[in-house]
DNA sequence: CTAAATTGGTCCTAACACGAACCAAATGAG
DNA sequence: CTCATTTGGTTCGTGTTAGGACCAATTTAG
């Protein structure tokens, strides 16, 4: 253990990357008028008929706590709601209004032509060493992780 | 503009690679008694004469307000102290107390010694590759970034 | 079938994030 | 020198976050 800090700039250069990402990212989002998690979430029920909270938890990667006051904020303006599920009275399923769906129609591709900007130029090589160098990674922390 | 999804893949990539970085990490932060900031904090003030607040939060990118906050749990839990700049009274001088650079002495190689178990039997040709990987990625956010 | 364990959501607390408004000190132009 | 601008920090409002306590509905074990 003679190099502890071997692996340091590997660390940051992927907080430095993924940092970049999100400023980038979030200031278009919010510059359409909603949050980070709001846009993640109206992005997941966009063109679906709508999915108990627990599943948009899951592909949102947002803890169940925090999904009920993001929900609460876009039922609040109207872009979502909630109904009843058919056989599990606990379930809720999370689903757009019209009004989301319109929302939805117009800031989803609005925000992926912001994001494919940044990716003019860029050949599928590219593309899939750096899918392969994050997969890796990923695997590190998950592997280590119980 | 056949193909507006092309890049997706790689973004979320990136994102849940990131985000196993991050729970891995911050799994132990807590276990060690602190916040991913105030650790942040603690190892970035760890073996130095303190700095201003604003170059602190520029080295661990907290924006100013947040920093304001984060520095008044520290000093509350008698970590971190601050003090009057010299020659600009506008200044204010962070830096740890002794029982700060206790703390640090005793959780900064904790903290390393947990993040080198991910990394165990990874080459420098793997770190070379994968520093590559994201130093480009985030010059792609950067330059489309005023 | 009944009791125990699990699952789906909500509520709470402490902490962080960002931007904007604000104040005092320092710097600049005239 | 004097006023306008910039800089360093704090404060405030809204929103996000994780984790835990909690409750109701469901499933599992015995």
């Amino acid at each position: 253990m003679n190099q502890p800090v071997e692996f340091l700039p590997t660390l940051q250069d992927l907080v430095k990357c993924y940092q970049a990402f999100e400023a980038y990212s979030a200031a278009n989002i919010r510059a359409l008028g909603l949050t980070p998690p709001q846009f993640d979430i109206v992005a997941t029920l966009g063109n679906t008929a709508g999915m108990t909270a627990s599943v948009l938890g899951e592909k949102t990667l947002i803890t169940k706590g925090t999904l009920t006051g993001v929900v609460d904020r876009l039922v609040a303006r109207g872009w979502v709601e909630r109904a009843a599920h058919d056989s599990d009275r606990r379930c809720q399923i999370v689903r757009l209004t019209p009004e989301g769906e319109a929302l939805f129609a117009k800031i989803f591709p609005a925000h992926m032509a912001h994001m494919a900007a940044c990716f003019a130029g860029v050949g599928a090589a590219d593309h899939a060493r750096w899918q392969a160098a994050l997969q890796q990674m990923e695997q590190l922390f998950k592997k280590e992780t119980p």
